[in-house]
DNA sequence: GTGTTTGCAAACAATTTGCAGAATT
DNA sequence: AATTCTGCAAATTGTTTGCAAACAC
């Protein structure tokens, strides 16, 4: 679709995949940009955002919208499945593995093309069930 | 969780959940207010956000989250999947049966309580393949 | 009459964007 | 030197909220 402009290397961008990478629970933006600050002080809210859409936009990372307020991001590109907390708002990774067949099943019936799915589930992570 | 208070009736209400039937695309909360404004003028914007969510809340309609960024709404309230395009973003329903079972297994791994799952398609509708 | 709902406008949260200067190739 | 990238601030988008008047029961 986008043309890619020739990329050139920035401390900032390094910064926020690495710090993704040693992530888990899928930060917003807005942590990411917090967390970044404390080693890259004048690191600008705007430049976060524009990394992390860059960076998906390769396919780096994935961006996760499963609350439709604020977007997620995750440094495991492999598909797999999610888990939001409807009390805490906490995002899990499910491990159950990534099934392409059901987006054959799905455009069987289908007037067009199915190409991809996102799953996510929905509950009390174990910290608010206690 | 929040406790109801009394609900009174209101035509713009009425208007809302009216229109919201007569469509099968999953309109968003503007398209509902510049449809309803046709035959009722002086509704307003926050009028239609405010029993959009009332009734969503009440479970007489569904909100949808699908892209991460505006809500749309369904009047068809039994659980089923969606699909969203890639190309023009229009929401369509998917004829697949809805999966208790696989809300079972992803408990089975995990670590909380699993409760639901909500489950959208991708890929590019009928129109914007041609 | 009491309490809910409305219209309006202002407030808000998340994200995007324009621009001049700094960094990378 | 040519471009991309950054910081900053202002702009945009989608949605929520406070308030006084209007409406429903």
């Amino acid at each position: 679709m986008a043309q890619q402009p020739t990329l050139k290397h920035s401390r900032q961008r390094d910064a926020i995949l690495a710090f993704l990478k040693t992530r888990k629970d899928h930060p917003t933006a807005d942590t990411v940009y917090k967390e970044i600050r404390t080693t890259m002080p004048n690191i600008s809210l705007g430049t976060v955002y524009r990394n992390l859409s860059l960076l998906s936009d390769r396919g780096e990372i994935i961006r996760l919208s499963c609350d439709g307020k604020v977007d997620r991001f995750d440094a495991d590109t492999h598909p797999h499945y999610h888990f939001i907390c409807k009390q805490c708002g906490c995002v899990k990774d499910i491990s159950l593995p990534y099934s392409e067949q059901i987006d054959q099943l799905a455009n069987e019936t289908f007037d067009g093309s199915i190409t991809g799915h996102t799953l996510c589930f929905e509950g009390y992570c174990s910290d608010c069930i206690s």
